[in-house]
DNA sequence: ACTTACGGTAAGCAAACACTTACAATAATT
DNA sequence: AATTATTGTAAGTGTTTGCTTACCGTAAGT
């Protein structure tokens, strides 16, 4: 699947953008994402998975703990790729009107 | 549901970022989307659905036909969000990275 | 050594999703 | 008026998804 698509999915998830947003003030264990969370610690799990898999974020270990953070370079990715996305729709948005206003 | 999920959920879908790229180009009629594409056009019609309630597309009705282009106003909205969002969170991260370099 | 804490994974389940075919409504064509 | 073309929607189906509980391995604390 491309790059695109699993990003996209992996922010598409509410419980999986809040996991996200709890990572953008600090790296943190995976018992501490969970808590105040509204699912199983298992369910954070998977969820962990999928935002990893999507380069979002990254894990290191350290002792027994599973420290997860935001990965910098998967983030920029998909902020150029979309960059490039929304600039493509708009600018043919833009030169399609500009071709019907001639034509009238 | 919150603005950004059901874009992101819209777009999360392959054929529906066919569909999405394919009136990057020009606006369309339901036939002429669907042609060319693996799946039915009731198919098409349901994404179509999908894509509008995410206030990606719009349509006008011309006689019989159900013309769909890009919704500029919905797009530059989701530009906005996912600028700021990103921004936020490399912003974080940048400001994190420099505590954690002050504690050494 | 034993226990406790942390966290990934397997199995199972209900809900959501992406599709299909069948149908109905409307507008243009003849 | 009858037919054809365009489109949305309903009903049904297989797959995917998000969750749970149960379980297992590993590292730290006692």
């Amino acid at each position: 699947m491309s790059t695109s698509s699993t990003a996209f999915k992996a922010l598409g998830d509410s419980t999986r953008r809040a996991i996200f947003e709890k990572l953008q003030e600090r790296p943190l264990a995976v018992v501490d994402i969970a808590n105040g969370l509204h699912v199983s610690r298992p369910a954070v799990s998977q969820h962990l998975k999928v935002l990893k898999e999507a380069k979002l974020i990254t894990l290191k270990t350290v002792g027994n703990n599973n420290i997860y953070e935001l990965n910098r370079e998967g983030i920029l990715a998909m902020r150029n790729y979309l960059d490039r996305f929304w600039e493509d729709a708009l600018m043919n948005f833009k030169k399609l009107a500009e071709e019907t206003e001639k034509n009238k």
